[in-house]
DNA sequence: TTTGGTCTACGAAATTATTCGTACGAAACT
DNA sequence: AGTTTCGTACGAATAATTTCGTAGACCAAA
């Protein structure tokens, strides 16, 4: 394995955050992004950026005048690695700690609280499956 | 308002941690208490805590030669605004998407599941109590 | 009283993240 | 060609965090 890319900081987070919702896009595009939430200097983003490519958080492609940058890795993956350390930082590693206090503490939506119910729903039918099925693989040898 | 203390960092954490678990406690056994997970100075935490002093993250007693400190921060409090900048940071402010990471990607027991149907259970109750009596305060002016 | 252990205070180094100025090349414009 | 514009690269200042060495106070035991 060529080894992952560490954990992206609070900037660097931002920037992933805006190659993942538009695709990839050049320092200029991403900085008027940002821009619109903060006030940042067109250099600092190109920086970051760049310090960014060295540890493979993007890639690029510098063929024309401006380079293009893409995410190089992926939204789910980066959530749940960052996930894992606030949860483990701030929670004491449990996961049913944080669950609680995300919905207890905030008004959670009628359909959204319906959404959690759902995806609770699939969770134990996948339990009682993994129950009945083998464990590793597909199809249950008849 | 005295002005809230600023968001503590993972170091500090770490000390809320054994402050909230432990209560009141010297710096040595609060270092104690941390080399058993990973190596630290004592002058380490001894600093650390001097400084978290400052911004008003624990409260001492130096009475005695050796100063007695306690957490000024409730758990709760605490946890609830970290959340809260997570969330932002890294789900763009939806604690949906964090609760649907968390319970995706990660087995959840039974047992939790079923504590947070409670919770789910619980929400509705009071949201559907709301909507019959008056937000904020007591009787409904018929 | 001298020695040794324990404690706080403080200064300073090392690290990491963020910010931006400045230089300089390439393209576009006049 | 001369000048303005747009882009990258790079060095360096700043700030926050973490780390620890060292000094000096204080106490207790020899």
């Amino acid at each position: 394995m060529p080894k992952a890319p560490p954990k992206p900081t609070d900037s660097e987070l931002e920037i992933l955050h805006v190659l993942w919702q538009h695709g990839p896009a050049t320092v200029r595009t991403v900085n008027e992004q940002l821009s619109q939430h903060r006030e940042v200097g067109y250099t600092t983003t190109l920086k970051i950026m760049q310090l960014m490519l060295e540890k493979g958080l993007v890639q690029r492609d510098d063929e024309g005048r401006s380079h293009i940058y893409r995410a190089a890795v992926r939204e789910q993956d980066t959530q749940g690695l960052l996930l894992d350390r606030f949860v483990e930082a701030t929670f004491g590693g449990s996961a049913l700690k944080l669950v609680m206090q995300a919905l207890g503490h905030r008004r959670t939506s009628p359909d959204e609280l319906a959404q959690i119910r759902r995806l609770l729903n699939d969770i134990e039918i996948q339990n009682a499956n993994q129950s009945t099925a083998t464990p590793h693989d597909d199809a249950p040898a008849a």
